[in-house]
RNA sequence: GCCGGGAUGGCGGAACUGGUAGACGCACCGGACUCAAAAUCCGGCGGUGGUGACAUCGUGGGGGUUCGAUUCCCCCUCCCGGCACCA
């Protein structure tokens, strides 16, 4: 074997090696051979163009637990595919005069060449694209499945519009309230738009998540605030306008303190506030006000709360006062029924909404020993477990759920309200006004209005050769696209031009991995390979993508399409990948970021930074602390340039070693370092075994039979000490502690003692047996250095065989026995040494031993023990 | 604003169910090798006091529970993710 460390060499044999093998090519039924199956999968990546360190981290991951689970006997499946719908290559496409499919295919064929040279153990044979017709299809097929049970349907829906280039807004094309492109105030505007009716699973989608213990719990809790069942009760106040009675509906959890009502607010959008716009224009002005800005949440939160009062007046439906309406734009048409009771006393936005207008704040909950003020709101004003009802009549003195509900049963008896469970969640609109996605499957007849796309007719497929421009959709524009004929009538139609949202692509892509090139949308492979046992991906993705797919799965089975019931029975979230930021403020003001690679630090003599110099000009740059790595900020490292420079064994280790998957991971270049001596250093006591140690190995291995001299007993020791231990670790994701045991072993090994009288046939076999394991679990991680140092050391357990298929090392008892231990001493629970007992010893000879101890009578000072605590196998505490 | 998460040496991080805080690595310092440097190898490395054994403080801040708290409870600060048209 080479005698230096070479990772192209190393991995282009082993990436040869599988190739030629057919490795990674997942199978089903008798092929299997009675092996449990494991599907790991990661989130597929979106092709923007190359790899980012993310992928590289998110996908070493599930490489990592693909080829840990396939030596631990199970028949693996990983597969490998791309969103390929979205804004990006429509943004590129502007750019660069290239249609945004040219773009993509362009950037998949290279990323995909990117992962194949990181040795990721992927079945390719199952590779999809969701900008495929033979995959976008099953998107339209559902569609129109859901159309008929009526879980997708038509109505209105708020987006953001640039009246300057008359388009429809992402979000995140709308900056500080203004077009990205235009710098035009953003406007709201209602269109319509297809919706996915998720909220007719939001019970069994929240109830389910307890069924879910394979994911995090901040998921689960996360995904269960977002569904936001709550309890409360909805209500009416009565009113007459233009000679007709009416009632304003309103929602609250906080039923027990509507005797607190002292004013209505009704969102902007509400009919009643345009009825009283009507002959009142500075209120139709402030309405007008109100349709500026995005239409984001955090915006809607976060943005100054302002009101008007419509004039109007309500009738409170229990005390039967006269409660005036004012238009809020705080108040979400989209939840609930557009109106809130105002209870400034005991709703902190209510307060402040009262203090700005002089509305009036009228207590109606008191805690005991709290003293109400008008002066400051007060956290106990909101706390309803505390209090209980004041100045609120016949329910004084009830707490919240009696209050609750005699005023749920009051307003029921008047035909005025009652209990409801109200959700958070709001159906999905899943309508693009976009030229890069999948069609939706509808016609517009002029005769027969919106029709279905027949099954027969189906992919509705999307013409590849447009180039957006930013204002409106291309495909608009598109005759041939566009014209067509009802599909009832046969007269002249237009096609719809929406396409549908990519998380649409992405909510089933699991399942068609299962099942490539079926004629239906899945077949009986997806029975077997489903749910996913193991799903990777960014934290991000803890509520839509996940919801959205959970969904997606109830509404498959529902059709009978599936009988599993979830999608993902595992799940594990992998942190953000950050780098150092360096910034300098520009003469303009502006921002200039610097690369981390055009920045040189200068360090005090503790090796702490003090400041960084641009190496071009040589002048002091700002350190602005960490960020995600990101084109803007400058910050990113190339994954390519990291596996020319050390070769990709060298890149996944160092993924896997500077942080548990879950946490956000920093960027060190000279920890990369770090982990390409190590490696190199693996490399070389390997090499060292086969030249030095081997040519000793008896030909009947002896290890284990008898007793080892002490010094090769300990080394064993250590090394199925350690495994022991990475093993556990395995178990819990921690993959950081798996690498670092790999170190110790290492370390251990390297001071093998050697001379002294030792046999070196009984030297030989310890370490080969070390080396076997240390290999063993370093394959996952690094499979390219373990697959070549496997096959030359010769350490196959049976002929043929390549680690990757090796068993899983387990620890040997036998090695781990130890006649003495040693136990922290502690007294009054202060360090204060330690105290060597026999393993056998127990609690009464173990404070014998304790308290006889140098250490224990000198810390004792000749006082007393008034009890000792002992902790088998850890510690001995005295207490004086 | 709301929901979720995080904070441990100069840095990344470790510490099993409450039981030796700082494993492992990086950086830095000292030594060996070298004409010299790099690489490599050996040693040191939280703060303060002490020649030293040792003492003492120390896990974002404040309080509590416990023989014992990075770990459990309460309050606070800052940072990160999500907020429905980025994926």
């Amino acid at each position: 074997m080479q005698p230096q460390y070479q990772p192209s060499a190393v991995e282009q044999a082993a990436q040869a090696w599988w190739t030629e093998h057919r490795s990674f090519l997942a199978r089903e039924g008798a092929e299997a051979k009675g092996r449990p199956k494991y599907y790991c999968l990661s989130m597929f990546p979106y092709p923007s163009g190359k790899l980012h360190m993310g992928h590289v981290r998110n996908y070493t991951i599930g490489d990592v637990l693909t080829r840990y689970h396939r030596m631990r006997g199970h028949n693996v499946m990983q597969p490998m595919g791309w969103d390929a719908f979205g804004l990006p290559a429509e943004n590129a496409a502007m750019q660069n005069q290239v249609p945004p499919a040219k773009w993509t295919y362009d950037n998949i064929s290279y990323m995909k060449r990117q992962l194949q040279s990181l040795g990721l153990a992927i079945d390719w044979s199952r590779e999809l694209a969701t900008c495929q017709p033979d995959y976008y299809r099953w998107n339209q097929w559902l569609f129109l499945r859901m159309l008929e049970k009526g879980i997708a349907y038509k109505k209105t829906q708020v987006v953001n519009w640039d009246p300057v280039d008359q388009t429809v807004l992402a979000n995140e094309q709308v900056i500080d309230g203004r077009g990205w492109r235009t710098g035009a105030v953003v406007e709201k505007r209602e269109i319509p738009g297809y919706y996915f009716g998720i909220t007719q699973y939001a019970d069994e989608l929240l109830s389910a998540l307890d069924t879910l213990s394979g994911w995090p719990e901040r998921v689960r809790t996360m995904q269960a605030n977002w569904i936001g069942k709550s309890h409360g009760v909805r209500f009416a106040f009565p009113y007459e306008l233009d000679a007709k009675a009416g009632q304003l509906w309103v929602y609250t959890t906080r039923a027990d303190t509507i005797m607190g009502v002292t004013f209505c607010a009704v969102a902007a959008e509400h009919p009643l506030a345009a009825r009283a716009a009507r002959d009142n224009p500075a209120l139709a002005a402030f309405i007008d006000e109100c349709r500026h800005g995005s239409v984001m949440e955090a915006d809607m939160a976060t943005m100054e709360k302002k009101g008007m009062p419509t004039g109007l007046f309500v009738t409170h439906p229990l005390t039967g006062a006269r409660v005036e309406v004012w238009v809020g734009n705080y108040v979400l048409m989209t939840y609930g029924d557009g109106a809130v009771m105002g209870v400034p006393a005991h709703d902190e936005r209510d307060f402040a909404f009262a203090k700005k207008y002089g509305i009036d704040i009228r207590q109606v909950v008191s805690v005991a020993g709290k003293d109400f003020s008008l002066d400051a709101w007060q956290e106990w004003y909101a706390d309803k477990e505390k209090g209980s009802c004041v100045n609120s009549g016949r329910y004084d003195g009830l707490g919240y759920l009696q209050a609750v509900d005699a005023i749920a049963a009051d307003l029921k008896a008047k035909g005025l309200g009652d209990k409801q469970v109200q959700w958070r969640l709001r159906d999905w609109g899943v309508s693009r006004q976009r030229y890069w996605g999948c069609p939706i499957p509808i016609i517009h007849c002029p005769a027969c209005g919106d029709v279905p796309v027949p099954d027969d007719q189906l992919p509705v497929v999307l013409p590849e050769d447009c180039v957006p421009d930013g204002s409106g959709n291309p495909l608009a524009r598109r005759s041939d696209f566009v014209d067509c004929n009802c599909p009832k009538c046969g007269a002249a139609a237009k096609r719809e031009t929406d396409t549908m949202d990519t998380f649409v692509d992405s909510s089933w892509y699991y399942a068609r991995f299962a099942s490539p090139g079926a004629s239906t949308m899945v077949d009986e492979r997806a029975a077997y390979w489903m749910p996913v046992d193991q799903y990777i991906g960014g934290i991000e993705h803890a509520i839509l993508h996940l919801l959205y797919s959970r969904f997606w799965t109830k509404v498959m089975r529902d059709l009978g399409l599936v009988s599993y019931d979830e999608p993902f029975a595992n799940l594990l979230t992998q942190g953000m990948v950050l780098n150092h930021i360096f910034t300098r403020r520009t003469d303009k003001g502006g921002i200039q970021y610097f690369a981390p690679d055009e920045v040189e630090l200068a360090l005090d003599a503790a090796g702490k930074v003090i400041g960084a110099k641009s190496v071009a000009d040589g002048q002091p740059v700002n350190y602005d602390g960490i960020g995600t790595m990101s084109k803007s900020k400058r910050n990113g490292v190339d994954p390519q340039s990291l596996i020319e420079a050390y070769g990709a064994d060298t890149a996944r280790f160092y993924m896997m070693f500077a942080s548990p998957p879950e946490q956000t991971l920093e960027w060190s270049d000279s920890s990369v370092e770090g982990a390409y001596r190590f490696l190199r250093r693996v490399w070389v006591f390997g090499h060292r075994f086969a030249t030095e140690m081997k040519p000793h190995l008896p030909s009947v291995r002896t290890l284990g039979a008898g007793a080892l001299p002490p010094e090769l007993a300990a080394l064993r020791r250590e090394v199925h000490l350690v495994l022991k231990q990475a093993n556990f670790d395995f178990g819990k994701f921690q993959f950081n502690t798996v690498a670092s045991a790999a170190m110790k072993m290492l370390n251990a090994i390297e001071k093998v003692p050697a001379g002294g009288g030792l046999a070196p046939g009984m030297v030989a076999e310890v370490v080969e047996e070390a080396l076997s394991i240390l290999v063993r679990l370093l394959s996952p991680i690094t499979p390219h250095l373990a697959h070549g140092l496997w096959t030359e050391l010769g350490l196959a357990l049976e002929a043929g065989q390549a680690v990757l298929d090796a068993p899983w090392p387990e620890p040997v008892e036998s090695a781990l026995v130890q006649d003495e231990i040693e136990l922290v001493l502690q007294v009054n629970g202060k360090l204060r040494g330690s105290v060597r007992v026999p393993a056998s010893a127990d609690k009464a000879a173990i404070e014998q031993l304790a308290l006889a101890s140098e250490a224990a009578v000198r810390a004792m000072d000749g006082k007393a023990a008034k009890r000792v605590v002992v902790v088998p196998g850890r510690l001995v505490n005295i207490v004086a």
